[in-house]
DNA sequence: GCAATAAAATCTATTTTGTAGAGAAAATTG
DNA sequence: CAATTTTCTCTACAAAATAGATTTTATTGC
Protein backbone atom coordinates (compact mmCIF):
# COMPACT_ATOMS: atom_id res chain seq x y z
CA UNK A 1 0.00 0.00 0.00
CA UNK A 2 3.02 2.00 0.90
CA UNK A 3 1.55 5.01 2.07
CA UNK A 4 3.49 7.41 5.18
CA UNK A 5 3.04 5.88 8.25
CA UNK A 6 1.47 7.91 10.84
CA UNK A 7 4.89 8.68 13.19
CA UNK A 8 6.35 9.64 9.39
CA UNK A 9 3.56 11.83 8.81
CA UNK A 10 3.49 13.68 12.09
CA UNK A 11 6.93 13.94 11.79
CA UNK A 12 7.24 15.52 8.97
CA UNK A 13 4.63 18.13 9.54
CA UNK A 14 6.83 18.90 12.64
CA UNK A 15 9.48 19.72 10.64
CA UNK A 16 7.84 21.77 8.84
CA UNK A 17 5.83 23.46 11.11
CA UNK A 18 9.38 24.38 12.86
CA UNK A 19 11.28 25.45 10.26
CA UNK A 20 14.88 26.34 11.42
CA UNK A 21 14.49 25.23 14.49
CA UNK A 22 13.65 21.40 13.15
CA UNK A 23 15.27 19.31 15.48
CA UNK A 24 15.18 16.40 17.63
CA UNK A 25 14.00 18.22 21.17
CA UNK A 26 11.50 21.02 19.47
CA UNK A 27 10.20 18.46 17.39
CA UNK A 28 9.12 16.25 20.12
CA UNK A 29 8.03 19.18 22.12
CA UNK A 30 5.92 20.36 19.33
CA UNK A 31 4.44 16.35 18.62
CA UNK A 32 3.29 16.10 22.31
CA UNK A 33 1.49 19.57 22.74
CA UNK A 34 0.16 18.93 19.25
CA UNK A 35 -1.20 15.62 19.83
CA UNK A 36 -2.37 15.74 23.46
CA UNK A 37 0.04 12.25 23.06
CA UNK A 38 3.43 11.12 24.70
CA UNK A 39 6.43 10.99 22.64
CA UNK A 40 9.72 9.08 23.79
CA UNK A 41 12.77 9.81 22.20
CA UNK A 42 13.10 6.53 20.15
CA UNK A 43 9.19 7.52 18.72
CA UNK A 44 10.81 10.57 17.27
CA UNK A 45 14.14 9.90 16.67
CA UNK A 46 13.37 6.41 14.34
CA UNK A 47 11.35 8.05 11.76
CA UNK A 48 13.51 11.06 11.22
CA UNK A 49 16.34 8.66 10.57
CA UNK A 50 14.23 6.75 8.40
CA UNK A 51 12.43 9.52 6.61
CA UNK A 52 16.60 11.15 6.03
CA UNK A 53 17.25 7.80 4.54
CA UNK A 54 14.58 7.20 2.02
CA UNK A 55 14.99 11.22 1.30
CA UNK A 56 12.27 12.54 2.45
CA UNK A 57 14.27 14.81 5.14
CA UNK A 58 17.97 16.15 4.76
CA UNK A 59 19.47 16.99 8.06
CA UNK A 60 22.82 18.96 8.75
CA UNK A 61 24.32 19.97 11.90
CA UNK A 62 23.63 23.17 13.31
CA UNK A 63 26.10 25.81 14.18
CA UNK A 64 27.59 25.96 17.89
CA UNK A 65 24.87 28.70 19.83
CA UNK A 66 25.25 30.66 22.44
CA UNK A 67 23.08 28.37 24.89
CA UNK A 68 24.67 26.35 27.66
CA UNK A 69 25.81 22.91 26.26
CA UNK A 70 24.74 20.30 24.16
CA UNK A 71 25.75 18.41 21.29
CA UNK A 72 25.29 20.60 18.13
CA UNK A 73 21.57 20.24 17.11
CA UNK A 74 20.91 18.23 13.83
CA UNK A 75 18.42 20.35 12.07
CA UNK A 76 15.96 18.79 9.67
CA UNK A 77 14.64 19.89 6.39
CA UNK A 78 12.18 18.68 3.83
CA UNK A 79 13.19 17.70 0.97
CA UNK A 80 10.89 17.69 -2.24
CA UNK A 81 10.24 14.34 -2.03
CA UNK A 82 8.71 14.80 1.68
CA UNK A 83 6.91 17.54 0.32
CA UNK A 84 5.27 15.10 -2.39
CA UNK A 85 4.93 12.25 0.45
CA UNK A 86 2.53 14.75 2.61
CA UNK A 87 0.65 15.89 -0.30
CA UNK A 88 -0.29 12.50 -1.31
CA UNK A 89 -1.29 11.44 1.89
CA UNK A 90 -3.34 13.95 2.34
CA UNK A 91 -5.00 13.53 -0.82
CA UNK A 92 -5.77 10.19 0.12
CA UNK A 93 -7.14 10.58 3.41
CA UNK A 94 -9.54 13.73 2.10
CA UNK A 95 -10.76 10.90 -0.26
CA UNK A 96 -11.24 8.73 2.38
CA UNK A 97 -12.92 10.55 4.86
CA UNK A 98 -15.05 12.47 2.19
CA UNK A 99 -18.63 13.04 3.59
CA UNK A 100 -17.54 11.70 6.87
CA UNK A 101 -17.27 14.55 9.13
CA UNK A 102 -16.24 14.25 13.33
CA UNK A 103 -20.07 15.43 13.50
CA UNK A 104 -21.21 12.24 11.70
CA UNK A 105 -19.28 9.81 13.73
CA UNK A 106 -20.23 11.32 17.07
CA UNK A 107 -23.80 10.44 16.06
CA UNK A 108 -22.88 7.04 15.81
CA UNK A 109 -21.69 6.82 19.69
CA UNK B 1 1.82 7.84 20.76
CA UNK B 2 -0.70 5.30 20.54
CA UNK B 3 -2.87 6.36 17.61
CA UNK B 4 -4.34 4.20 14.88
CA UNK B 5 -1.48 3.03 12.52
CA UNK B 6 -2.44 4.18 8.57
CA UNK B 7 -3.98 0.88 7.53
CA UNK B 8 -6.12 0.81 10.53
CA UNK B 9 -7.68 3.97 10.11
CA UNK B 10 -8.44 3.55 6.24
CA UNK B 11 -9.48 -0.26 6.90
CA UNK B 12 -12.07 1.22 9.66
CA UNK B 13 -13.19 3.98 7.49
CA UNK B 14 -14.08 1.69 4.83
CA UNK B 15 -16.19 -0.61 7.10
CA UNK B 16 -17.87 2.66 7.99
CA UNK B 17 -18.38 3.59 4.00
CA UNK B 18 -19.59 0.01 2.98
CA UNK B 19 -22.28 -0.64 6.39
CA UNK B 20 -23.92 -3.76 5.77
CA UNK B 21 -21.74 -4.76 3.23
CA UNK B 22 -18.28 -4.23 5.07
CA UNK B 23 -16.89 -7.87 4.14
CA UNK B 24 -13.09 -8.73 3.26
CA UNK B 25 -13.66 -8.33 -0.68
CA UNK B 26 -15.65 -5.02 -1.16
CA UNK B 27 -13.68 -3.16 1.56
CA UNK B 28 -10.31 -4.69 -0.23
CA UNK B 29 -11.80 -3.07 -3.52
CA UNK B 30 -12.88 0.09 -1.44
CA UNK B 31 -9.48 0.85 -0.45
CA UNK B 32 -8.38 0.14 -3.73
CA UNK B 33 -10.11 2.47 -5.65
CA UNK B 34 -10.38 5.37 -2.99
CA UNK B 35 -6.49 5.46 -2.20
CA UNK B 36 -5.33 4.37 -5.82
CA UNK B 37 -3.32 1.91 -4.29
CA UNK B 38 -2.18 -1.44 -4.15
CA UNK B 39 -4.09 -3.45 -1.59
CA UNK B 40 -3.40 -7.04 -1.37
CA UNK B 41 -5.31 -9.71 1.31
CA UNK B 42 -2.59 -9.52 4.19
CA UNK B 43 -2.43 -5.80 4.10
CA UNK B 44 -6.81 -5.58 4.75
CA UNK B 45 -6.99 -8.71 6.71
CA UNK B 46 -4.28 -8.44 9.29
CA UNK B 47 -5.71 -5.34 10.38
CA UNK B 48 -9.05 -6.29 10.64
CA UNK B 49 -8.26 -9.24 12.74
CA UNK B 50 -6.27 -7.02 14.93
CA UNK B 51 -9.35 -4.38 14.91
CA UNK B 52 -11.36 -6.95 16.40
CA UNK B 53 -9.15 -8.24 18.82
CA UNK B 54 -9.06 -4.71 20.31
CA UNK B 55 -12.40 -3.78 20.57
CA UNK B 56 -12.59 -1.92 17.59
CA UNK B 57 -14.69 -3.68 15.47
CA UNK B 58 -17.24 -6.79 15.89
CA UNK B 59 -17.90 -9.29 12.81
CA UNK B 60 -20.45 -11.68 12.62
CA UNK B 61 -21.35 -14.56 9.74
CA UNK B 62 -23.61 -13.05 7.31
CA UNK B 63 -26.51 -15.30 5.40
CA UNK B 64 -25.96 -17.27 2.61
CA UNK B 65 -27.10 -15.22 -0.53
CA UNK B 66 -28.65 -16.01 -3.59
CA UNK B 67 -24.96 -15.08 -5.72
CA UNK B 68 -22.88 -17.97 -6.70
CA UNK B 69 -20.42 -19.97 -4.07
CA UNK B 70 -18.11 -19.23 -1.22
CA UNK B 71 -17.94 -19.44 1.89
CA UNK B 72 -20.39 -17.07 4.30
CA UNK B 73 -19.50 -13.38 4.55
CA UNK B 74 -17.83 -12.21 7.45
CA UNK B 75 -19.66 -9.24 8.26
CA UNK B 76 -17.39 -6.11 10.21
CA UNK B 77 -19.22 -3.39 12.02
CA UNK B 78 -17.56 -0.88 13.60
CA UNK B 79 -18.04 -0.58 17.51
CA UNK B 80 -18.10 2.69 19.82
CA UNK B 81 -14.78 2.21 21.05
CA UNK B 82 -13.61 2.20 16.80
CA UNK B 83 -15.95 5.41 16.30
CA UNK B 84 -14.05 6.68 19.28
CA UNK B 85 -10.73 5.95 17.47
CA UNK B 86 -11.65 7.52 14.68
CA UNK B 87 -12.37 11.00 15.77
CA UNK B 88 -9.88 11.01 17.72
CA UNK B 89 -7.29 10.31 14.91
CA UNK B 90 -9.35 13.18 13.02
CA UNK B 91 -8.58 15.62 15.67
CA UNK B 92 -4.80 14.79 15.91
CA UNK B 93 -4.63 15.08 12.04
CA UNK B 94 -6.89 18.32 12.28
CA UNK B 95 -4.59 19.81 14.70
CA UNK B 96 -1.00 18.75 12.98
CA UNK B 97 -2.52 20.21 9.79
CA UNK B 98 -3.87 23.43 10.96
CA UNK B 99 -2.60 26.32 8.50
CA UNK B 100 -1.06 23.84 6.25
CA UNK B 101 -3.12 23.61 3.27
CA UNK B 102 -2.17 21.99 -0.13
CA UNK B 103 -1.66 24.62 -1.73
CA UNK B 104 0.92 25.82 1.04
CA UNK B 105 3.36 22.41 0.18
CA UNK B 106 2.76 22.90 -3.23
CA UNK B 107 4.77 26.31 -3.53
CA UNK B 108 7.55 24.36 -1.88
CA UNK B 109 8.15 22.05 -4.68
C1' DG C 1 42.89 23.08 32.43
C1' DC C 2 39.26 20.45 34.63
C1' DA C 3 35.01 19.06 37.14
C1' DA C 4 30.23 19.74 37.09
C1' DT C 5 26.30 20.29 34.57
C1' DA C 6 23.31 20.61 30.83
C1' DA C 7 21.66 19.84 26.14
C1' DA C 8 21.24 16.98 22.66
C1' DA C 9 21.91 12.95 19.94
C1' DT C 10 22.26 8.00 19.42
C1' DC C 11 21.70 3.22 20.43
C1' DT C 12 19.72 -1.51 21.52
C1' DA C 13 16.10 -4.49 22.24
C1' DT C 14 11.42 -5.36 21.73
C1' DT C 15 6.66 -5.07 20.18
C1' DT C 16 3.36 -3.82 16.95
C1' DT C 17 1.91 -3.05 12.17
C1' DG C 18 1.86 -3.93 7.50
C1' DT C 19 3.11 -6.93 3.16
C1' DA C 20 2.67 -10.79 0.05
C1' DG C 21 0.59 -14.24 -1.79
C1' DA C 22 -0.55 -19.22 -1.32
C1' DG C 23 -3.95 -22.26 -0.09
C1' DA C 24 -8.12 -24.11 2.41
C1' DA C 25 -13.07 -23.97 3.16
C1' DA C 26 -17.75 -23.65 2.00
C1' DA C 27 -21.52 -22.80 -1.09
C1' DT C 28 -23.84 -23.39 -5.69
C1' DT C 29 -24.76 -25.40 -10.06
C1' DG C 30 -25.09 -28.76 -13.59
C1' DC D 1 -20.95 -35.45 -6.64
C1' DA D 2 -17.44 -32.93 -9.45
C1' DA D 3 -16.39 -28.49 -11.02
C1' DT D 4 -16.38 -23.86 -10.16
C1' DT D 5 -16.55 -19.83 -7.58
C1' DT D 6 -16.30 -16.84 -3.78
C1' DT D 7 -14.51 -15.92 0.25
C1' DC D 8 -11.75 -16.49 4.17
C1' DT D 9 -7.56 -17.87 6.64
C1' DC D 10 -2.91 -18.86 7.24
C1' DT D 11 2.28 -18.50 7.30
C1' DA D 12 6.41 -16.18 6.83
C1' DC D 13 8.48 -11.97 6.46
C1' DA D 14 9.56 -6.84 6.41
C1' DA D 15 8.97 -2.40 8.09
C1' DA D 16 7.59 0.92 11.58
C1' DA D 17 6.92 2.33 16.25
C1' DT D 18 8.06 2.12 21.41
C1' DA D 19 10.76 2.69 25.46
C1' DG D 20 14.09 4.43 27.83
C1' DA D 21 19.06 4.04 28.83
C1' DT D 22 23.39 5.71 27.42
C1' DT D 23 26.81 8.46 25.20
C1' DT D 24 28.57 12.54 23.29
C1' DT D 25 29.66 17.28 23.20
C1' DA D 26 29.50 21.89 24.74
C1' DT D 27 29.66 25.55 28.42
C1' DT D 28 30.68 27.55 32.72
C1' DG D 29 32.83 28.47 36.93
C1' DC D 30 36.60 27.16 39.66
Amino acid sequence: MNLLGRAEELVLLAVWKLGDDAYCVPIKKHLVKTTGKDWVFGAVYAPLERLEKKGLLQSSLGDPTPERGGKRKRIYKLTKAGVKALIEVKKVEKAMWDNISEGVLEKLL
